[in-house]
DNA sequence: TACATTCACTGAAACATTTCAACTTTACCG
DNA sequence: CGGTAAAGTTGAAATGTTTCAGTGAATGTA
């Protein structure tokens, strides 16, 4: 009767010797069948190892169990960290989670969205690669809910979750300033990236509202987030004329502060004594470094589970209204910015 | 016609003047309708907003168009390097990724497996957090193509993809040898993780053939593979009477590394000069530290990428044999063995 | 002209579930 | 004991595709 095929509700219903639709009920609404029956059910779901079939469960009932993130970059663990809180939200609404990689690519961004509608799931969380990108705004045209992270998008089209960033640029570089450092770097782009932008639109508001010079202000700019830009920038740090070399440098996130804290060790510089940094996001990884890293921390985990609740109001409660939700950053100081010497 | 729904191919069968059957062969076998209709169907497609609805095709082909992967922990970059060489094989077959991690716990693996299965996944990648728990079995049992990545299986019962750990720990015990170090830690656990046994076995095998005194090969347990167990790790070997304490560490991955590594740094230990350290998959991070890390490198995504075409291959080729495949793993000498002293 | 072959398209069945109106059975009440 | 309500179960329709046997029309062949 089964020869090979994975069995389906029928066949548990003969098995059990009722009818399908009483089979449906025990895995639906197992309190309106009676607990002879059930059990009956049950059992013969065991013997016959029934697995139900999820496609044909979310074609009848029109509805998935599946959200989705699309990260920006998979090689920087705060994505990752993202995505675990969205995982944890999931896991809290019985719902899967989907990952998806842009890589930076509006392309490749495009192909999973599409994937996605065709999948039709229930909700997407993005960090995407331009928050004005068409293909977002088609989502929105359907009404897939969808929620942007990390970037705040415009107002009323869709919820979106972020940091505030010019507020993480300000308390960087005040921190930088109070440490007494008269010549400061900004590094990161590119400037395109929103994050980028208002980080260093923070530092500047921040080092002119202290009566700094603006020129003592140096933006470095990079064409990536990357470690071994971080690398590179360091490199162009050393080279600037010793009375125009910055003593302290804030990097985007903590992937360039990394990469700069590791040339400049290696260039024999004294971190933080020689040169300051403060890193941005607050990875793990940037309290492992060998000289811990200062850096402004996001929430991530945080961001991630807010993300996951929003697109579930949007998904599930019909007066649903966008909002924008921002966290406050927060500098959390270590090594490469304090020196043990003064500290002590 | 169309009120609020997401327009179906009979939508579109309808615009477009034709038979359901049509718009189906335009989307899956182009070839067979002219040129002319074919045209005005996608025009129709287009114009409507169709979006092919995946749970139906999924339900009537009977085959999804999804790879699976179960990552052991997701903290660990080296898994997403993994789930990345999967992603482009994936890409390749025009399939999806869908991406789990079972953080180190059987039970949250077993639910993952469970939504796979309803899902009817392609096939199933994973890095298993015992290879042999039953629901492991039970996948075999129940045909669906798996294939165990970083873990050698047992021969005949599914495919597996790794790199051969005894010569991982071989190769690291000889280099450290060869830089004079007569006394040598491995850190590393817990030793039921069968990597960590088998680099450790390895470790031992190259220590004793190398004529030393096993006494001097210390094996120093970790809860996990983490940073902070590499850190407290760091505390237990500054606490060894002088004469007993190894001048260099093999840690059973990158992670415990880093954190060895800022430990002793922090204590003011000079490395390699005061202690060298070893590393094992040779993340992204090991290169960035401050002081760049000697690891056992792994070809990473060449792992996942070779996983998932033996799954492809077990789920398309009808005479498709099990293999267990075993990748070299190779020395990567950096700074944190090599003094740079002494190479100059 | 009759016949065969190819080409383009059609219509209905099938996939595995959920849902819901209708039907039976049981329990309760006066 | 008759009537009504509640509880439990059934059967068929519906979901959006793909597949495939079949229908015509057009083209080529004798």
């Amino acid at each position: 009767m089964l020869n090979g095929r994975t069995p389906s509700v029928k066949d548990v219903a003969a098995a059990a010797g009722v009818s399908l639709g009483t089979v449906s009920n025990v895995m639906n609404r197992p309190e309106v069948v009676s607990a002879r029956t059930r059990e009956r059910v049950e059992r013969a779901m065991s013997e016959l190892g029934f697995v139900r079939n999820e496609s044909a469960r979310q074609l009848r009932a029109g509805t998935s169990r599946t959200l989705a993130y699309v990260m920006l970059d998979g090689t920087n663990p705060f994505f990752h960290d993202v995505a675990q809180g969205i995982e944890l939200a999931a896991e809290d609404a019985d719902l899967s989670l989907f990952i998806c990689n842009s890589n930076s690519r509006s392309a490749r961004e495009a192909v999973h969205l599409d994937r996605l509608l065709q999948q039709r799931v229930q909700g997407i969380l993005i960090t995407p690669v331009d928050p004005a990108a068409p293909h977002l705004d088609e989502l929105i045209r359907r009404g897939v809910p969808m929620v942007i992270v990390d970037r705040i998008g415009n107002a009323d089209s869709c919820c979106s979750v972020a940091v505030d960033d010019v507020l993480g640029g300000r308390i960087a570089v005040e921190h930088l300033a109070e440490q007494g450092h008269t010549r400061v770097a900004f590094i990161g782009g590119p400037e395109s990236l929103g994050q980028v932008h208002e980080r260093l639109v923070g530092a500047r508001e921040m080092w002119a509202s202290l009566g700094n010079d603006p020129e003592d202000l140096i933006y470095l700019p990079t064409e990536t987030l990357s470690v071994s830009e971080g690398r590179s920038a360091g490199e162009r740090l050393a080279g600037l004329a010793a009375r125009r070399r910055p003593t302290a440098a804030f990097c985007a996130n903590d992937l360039l502060a990394l990469g700069l804290l590791q040339q400049s060790i290696g260039a024999g510089l004294r971190v933080p004594d020689d040169l300051a940094i403060v890193g941005f996001d607050d990875i793990e990884f940037a309290a492992a470094a060998a000289v811990p890293l200062t850096s402004v921390r996001q929430p991530r985990q945080e961001l991630g589970r807010a993300a996951a609740q929003l697109v579930l109001d949007e998904a599930t409660n019909p007066d649903h209204r966008h909002q924008q939700l921002q966290f406050t950053p927060e500098l959390v100081a270590r090594a490469s910015t304090v020196s043990r010497n003064r500290t002590m």
